[in-house]
DNA sequence: TTGCCCGTCCAAAGCGCTTTGAAAACTTTT
DNA sequence: AAAAGTTTTCAAAGCGCTTTGGACGGGCAA
């Protein structure tokens, strides 16, 4: 059933009954509550492509996920962001087009949405310092979001981050009060914005109390379980041991708890560990008291604010960027205790 | 850049234009090359609205990934699966269109699909016994893939599968080989055709060994990781506590070891763990040694094929519909071992 | 009654593309 | 050289919608 069929069936024209369905004025109260009831009859939903041909509007935001070409993994935290963002998208009635590209063809991603018209705006994921997709989207006019940031220049486009800086000094001071001197940092690729700002807030936490950090605890990689429970073997079989992990992923930490298992060491007791929890939803970080200690900050709500924000700037062109600062609060689990041989 | 501009630049008709582009014969080889390099340097790409409403095809496939209402969780599967039918997508220069919705509007989100007009087809995704959205979507006239199957009527629909039934057949056997005589179920939500399936494959192997399910011993529900841990506990603090386990999925199992772990069980030793692994990019089963023995199927490559088939589907309508049904095989690792108190 | 305004409706153009039917430009055949 | 065929190009219609510019008629003031 189309527009001109309705329109027939009601002998109406198509216009009227466009403007009855958009509730423009021009309209009888009567004629549109007849027209209204009509469509709802015959489920009449107007063709999305003719609509945004008409309208100049596609009422879609183009999300490029890319697959790492090293491990062709695709990030965990991308089903909860969307779930998040996609959320807000239905209750805007705005479609959701996915890209999944290797990381290498991400730019040329972004540059097909904009030529092809398929979307009002864009999601930047996980993005690198210096990221060139920023410049880029800036010249093709696309409006996007970052989620995350990209070094400098950030008051330049509207991002949404969690303070990552912050969250990995607090957990870091965190361990340093318990007594730990040795604190590993097992950090996801060091070509990520984040992964930079955490290691950084980490080594600021050491620096204050007159610590180096030891590049012999320190690791950064791709964040899987396995890589965790490599790196903490590693690092547990080495010579001067550390006594807890800052561990930027609940997955990763999973292969820590793992290695430590296998090592016959007591998770708490033994070693402590701290993690960034994004609150995935299939991997809740214990339901009444948390599992491990951690930062937490849930990325589907930040799907879901980037989603709001994106919308805003698509709908009012021309204000200043926007940025939202997530903090990232420390709760204590059960994953942390005092240093081995401290009161 | 568009059709009308990028021919007038060239002194040519945008039929001809056009014709150039899509490789149709009737246009000399040598403006085909001019048209196809003038293109190419200006970066032209038609506009997908403009062409699918020219066409009648929208080039675009639709995913509707609910979302459980009960514990808003998103199914850790779907980025791999998406993951996989994105990069067919891809290469057939088809996008994917992604709605996420409570689990109690997926049908409507389905017949929206239609209605717009917005995509040429359609993967359903979790199919539960005589899924109503079967039914619909062939009314529709809407072809699509189901990942998984619905009970019966199999025939009349294209579907892929895990022969859930054998694989858990197949891992019953082999604990029941290894001695054990109390084996736990700790299935997805019986709600769920694969979970059936899957608890038959379990029951039917012990029936053939003279053996009952123990209703104490089968536990249905989303598989979180929570969910594990607290299965796994309850059941081993239980009068007559299980010495082996068969778990739905690789997360949930995470939180079988995690109890292990808490009660002083070693995995393997005290306590085997069988798992289905849908070899989820990010939380691979080890990497050359098996962690956990499992009967295993990339869920990634489940999506290239319901992608293949679906694409094939809409290129080809009128063919008979295609069923997949992957074997899970069995690979053994360190999770399992002689039942306690046996040779 | 006339004139004007306002509320209500409509015909037609246009969004950027494909595709039909026909014309123009060459080639080949007679 | 004309006729016939073939290759190459084009103008225009149409996909399903929105939106512009008008038309029509009823109500009100003059």
């Amino acid at each position: 059933m189309n527009l001109k069929e309705l329109a027939a069936s009601l002998g109406l024209s198509q216009t009227t009954v466009s403007r009855a369905l958009n509730d423009y004025p021009e309209v009888s109260e009567a004629t549109r509550q007849r027209v209204k009831e009509a469509a709802r009859r015959n489920n009449y939903r107007p063709n999305t492509r003719a609509k945004s041909l008409a309208t100049g509007r596609t009422m879609a935001i183009g999300h490029v996920i890319p697959v790492s070409t090293r491990h062709e993994i695709v990030n965990p935290i991308f089903a909860d962001f969307i779930a998040g963002a996609g959320e807000v998208y239905a209750r805007n009635n705005h479609d959701l087009l996915l890209s999944v590209v290797p990381d290498r063809d991400e730019e040329q991603a972004y540059r097909d949405l904009a030529a092809k018209g398929s979307v009002d705006g864009a999601i930047v994921h996980a993005p690198r310092p210096e990221d060139p997709r920023i410049a880029l989207l800036s010249r093709l006019g696309l409006p996007f979001v970052v989620h995350g940031r990209a070094g400098v220049g950030d008051g330049s486009y509207s991002w949404v981050d969690v303070n990552n800086r912050r969250a990995f000094h607090r957990a870091t001071e965190f361990l340093l009060d318990l007594g730990h001197r040795r604190i590993a940092l097992i950090n996801g690729q060091e070509a990520m914005d984040f992964a930079r700002r955490r290691r950084e807030g980490y080594e600021t936490a050491l620096a204050e109390r007159g610590l180096r950090a030891d590049p012999a605890l320190m690791r950064s990689d791709e964040m899987t379980e396995f890589y965790g429970y490599r790196s903490a073997r590693q690092m547990l079989e080495g010579p001067q041991p550390p006594t807890a992990f800052l561990v930027s992923s609940m997955i990763t930490a999973i292969g820590v708890r793992r290695a430590l298992g296998d090592m016959g060491l007591r998770l708490g007791r033994d070693v402590s560990v701290v993690i960034h929890d994004d609150e995935l939803s299939y991997l809740r970080n214990g339901e009444d008291i948390p599992i491990f200690t951690a930062t937490r900050s849930s990325v589907k709500q930040a799907g879901r604010i980037c989603a709001e924000i994106l919308l805003d700037i698509i709908r009012n062109p021309g204000r200043p960027p926007r940025h939202v600062l997530l903090e990232a609060e420390l709760t204590v689990g059960e994953s942390t205790g005092p240093a081995p041989g401290r009161p």
